[in-house]
DNA sequence: CCTCCTCCTTGATCATGATCATGGCGGGTA
DNA sequence: TACCCGCCATGATCATGATCAAGGAGGAGG
């Protein structure tokens, strides 16, 4: 009985709101009134889960919306030219999707979901509306965006300063404080992405990415089996992706 | 004679307007309406010209205000750890410096001159306040941030896709389009930046650079006489920015 | 004018990680 | 169970660009 299906999922959907959402202090209305929230919850689209490998949006399509992720996870993907894909973000809970499209008729990648995953779509003409009467939600939304500035930066040092080995070392050590903060273990985690996407992500062949977290493992920095992971000794891992030069 | 020559200098820092700005089509008040652009004018602080070398502003220094170039350029460069110094951006007239220091208590990196540089401070609590009131403000902002992703997004594709060739070839594109779009000569321009900035930000050493610049010229692409360049031909060079693994 | 210093160029060697090639593992399906 | 296919691991070779080394060119200041 698809219908019953449907009208549950739907009422689920509908009983989601700002309020309820254990995200709401890592998310966008992060600084709002109850009231506030009432008004932002109002614009917001929840949509149906999207499972693995399904598209949120598609590069080039027509930029309306930007989306914060409510669990699971997507990376996006920039094709430029023919056949030569760039993986420029992961997303996890509570992060905006889309915000690089606000200054162009388009989005510039395609989102993909990297497993099952619920996402709240905020319309950006609305969103820029209700940025005008609350003061905190424009700078949440500066602040967010200033945000994603800030940690392009950093990709942009990794990518031109950092050995293969600080790279990996960076990108676990991300991963575990992004899980950190959103409440799950820091320690063990299964990752949604394939290797191919995490070699592609960090500038590095496939071939690489095994190897090196081949030698993590024995080196007694990490534990993977899979995709699953487990990182025995961070503080080492730590070092290793910011070490000098320090041969 | 000190005092006469601060009197004339205040005044001419003093009559320079948005309005009579030869940057309007190009700067944040880009779509305001006369009588917006006088209140927009009202809070923007002239500052007194940097000469070469000498800072904007301090990286972990607090963050005030966001600044608009008016001529001139500047460098932003972050340091991490110890001595091991990250070139993130150049600045050209028209843009924006600072954006990535708004969700923090301070700029995340140290923002130099290149040459004579002269900018607007714009005191960022009464931008976001101003941004209240005016609709196409908000916009342009959002714009300017948002367009700040996609190039970073396009730095780290350059970063981790793109052969040293590619690189440098995308550099000296770019250079031209922006010059174009300032109403510069896209193929004749001088280099503010040195071989060591420019390395420093492709990812590349200095030697390479210059090897490849060597090379670049006895192709005939371009003419590079210290900081003195002359693009010959630019479809070419555009090409080889582009050329997919194509050996 | 000479000197010093910074920036740039060019050559020789080396190392990191890409590429090519192969084989294994695991999970889904008939 | 047997097969298939995508994903991952590992070995061997190679190429790109880093690093080391040396020297030149131009500009500022004595």
């Amino acid at each position: 009985m698809p219908d019953s299906l449907t009208g549950r999922r739907r009422s689920v959907l509908h009983e989601t709101r700002c309020q309820t959402c254990s995200l709401s202090s890592l998310c966008l209305p992060l600084a709002l009134e109850i009231q506030d929230m009432d008004q932002f919850d109002a614009i917001i689209r929840r949509r149906a889960p999207l499972k693995k490998g399904e598209t949120l949006f598609r590069q080039d399509s027509p930029f309306t919306s930007v989306y914060a992720v409510r669990s699971g996870s997507l990376k996006q993907v920039t094709t430029e030219g023919s056949g030569d894909d760039q993986l420029t973000n992961f997303y996890l809970p509570s992060e905006l999707v889309g915000l690089d499209g606000i200054d162009e008729e388009h989005y510039p990648g395609t989102v993909v979901a990297l497993e099952t995953t619920t996402v709240c779509e905020i319309p950006f003409d609305r969103l820029d509306q209700l940025s005008e009467s609350l003061p905190e939600l424009r700078g949440q939304l500066y602040r967010s965006m200033s945000k994603e500035l800030r940690e392009d930066r950093r990709m942009m040092r990794l990518l031109s300063r950092k050995t293969a080995d600080q790279r990996l070392a960076s990108f676990f050590a991300g991963l575990s404080d992004r899980f950190r903060r959103r409440g799950y273990s820091p320690y063990s985690f299964r990752l949604s992405m394939s290797r191919a996407d995490i070699g592609n992500y960090l500038g590095l062949a496939v071939e690489t990415v095994s190897r090196i977290l081949g030698r993590f493992q024995s080196q007694g920095l990490v534990e993977v089996s899979g995709r699953e992971v487990h990182i025995l000794d961070l503080e080492s891992l730590t070092l290793v992706a910011e070490e000098e030069g320090a041969k």
